[in-house]
Formats: C-alpha cells, structure tokens, sequence
DNA sequence: AGGATGACCAGGACGC
DNA sequence: TGCGTCCTGGTCATCC
C-alpha cells in the first residue's frame, strides 16, 4: 500500500544514494515522484519508473529474497533490490515520462485552497471518500491515508462532495495537508509489507486514528467499516459528521 | 460522462 | 492439523 509518504520516504532516502551513480551505462541524474510513482531520471534523457501497487519495496543494497522480481545494478557494486510479494507492481523504461505523469491530478502538497476546491466543483457527486483515491482527481492519496485525513477534518467518508460546507472543505483540504506531511515525516505506514529503501519499516501507523481501528482513539466509540468504491473506508460515527 | 463494480494477485486470518 | 473461503487495495476495463 505504497502512497504519496511511502513512495516519497524512498525517493528522499534513494536521493542520497543514487543521483551520480551510473545503471546500465546511464548516469542517474534525478529523482523525482508523481502520484505513486516513483522516477529515475538519466543524464541521456531517458528515465526509469516504478510502480509499487500493494506490496512493491525498493530496497537499496538489500539482500534478494523468493520475492525479489528485479535487481538493478550500479557500476560501483551497489543494487536496487526491488521486491514484490502479489507481482501487482511493475517498472518500464521510457524516453519521455509527459504522458505518464498528464494521467494524473494534481499534487496535494503543491497545491492551494484555490485549486482544490475547483476539483471538487468538478465532482459534486461523489463521495468524498472516493474523490480523494481517485488519481485522476488528486494525485497520490490512498485507502489509508483518505480514512485518516477524514477523520482529521471530522467529515464521513460517504459524504457527497456538493453536501459538504466551506468549512468542511477547509478542513478536508487542511487535513490532507498535515496527514501527509506527518507520514512523510516518520516514514510512512509499515501495515503489511511496506518497507522504505533502507529496509526499515514506517512509524506512522503508530498514528493511525481510525485505519482498521476497533475503536476510535479519540473518543473510545466503535469505528464503523463500510464499503466504498470496492474499498473498506473506517470513520468514527461520533466524531465524524 | 461520471459513478460503480469486478478482476488481477497471493498471503494471512478465520471457521469448521 | 488441514482445507476451503474470504479479505486486502492500486489500477484498469467495463458496465449503465
């Protein structure tokens, strides 16, 4: 369940370790992140993505297991293990990243009030819990982190975008914001398989308010689960209106 | 056309 | 103990 913190966790750890190395004869220039993909940039132009679905890991000088789908190799002896239990995951080479990165809405880090109440205009009708997991609309959110940012804003998941009050917008939007910003700081979520690029797990789940909760953190009530767009969403019936 | 649903994958939990 | 069944979620195809 790599989302935007987990795949960002490993772009600002491989950062470090690979910009100026060369893979294959190709020097690594860059290394950026849209949505949940994650780039690698080389000096001639051409660029390496992956993406990790459920159980992808890309783990710096790892050590390959029954899961390991791919090893990368740099000229200096060091590897990028990249692992993958469910083989949901997948890494292509391309000559021009434009079209891929066109798919996707846009950067809720890089975004402001502004703009992101102009892509819920665009969607009165859906729930809001759907809007959020919805690349198209914004990039990089998803089943865990829009519980979690929702229950920040104290808004339900199934709440229709035009029902939702200015304020409540506010909060969604500032809730997504600090939600993500405090998973990136402690490297992500480690529920499953999720292991960032020096093969450490994330601390955030520790922070998990409602997330496969049984009862709300805050308030003790039973965290209700209900299915949306084939999705489990978990929300607090009492602190979330 | 936007919203909803199912398929893909494999391991882990659960019931009997 | 062992076997069958269900659940999990990012994305895409397909439906209405």
């Amino acid at each position: 369940m790599p989302e935007l913190p987990e795949v960002e966790t490993i772009r600002l750890q491989l950062y470090k370790k690979i910009v100026g190395k060369t893979m294959a004869g190709r020097k690594v220039v860059g290394l950026r992140r849209r949505a949940k993909i994650l780039i690698i940039d080389f000096e001639d132009g051409t660029s390496l993505i992956f993406h990790l679905k459920l159980t992808g890991q890309l783990i710096f000088n790892g050590k390959p297991s029954q899961y390991t789908r791919k090893v990368f190799n740099f000229d200096d002896g060091s590897k990028l293990i990249f692992n993958d239990v469910r083989k949901l995951g997948w890494w292509k080479k391309v000559k021009d990243t434009k079209k891929i990165e066109e798919k996707f809405g846009p950067e809720p880090l890089k975004i402001g009030l502004k703009a992101f109440k102009a892509l819920l205009i665009k969607r009165p009708n859906s729930k809001i819990k759907a809007l959020l997991i919805d690349q198209k609309a914004i990039a990089g959110i998803g089943n865990i982190y829009s519980d979690e940012i929702l229950f920040r804003a104290k808004t339900r998941p199934y709440r229709l975008v035009k029902d939702l009050t200015n304020g409540e917008i506010k909060k969604i939007f500032n809730g997504t914001k600090k939600i993500l910003e405090e998973a990136v700081e402690h490297r992500g979520s480690s529920v499953e398989h999720y292991l960032d690029a020096c093969g450490q797990k994330g601390e955030y789940a520790k922070y998990h308010m409602v997330y496969r909760k049984k009862n709300c953190r805050r308030c003790g009530a039973k965290i209700e689960r209900i299915k949306i767009g084939g999705r489990s969403a978990h929300f607090c019936p009492k602190c979330q209106k």
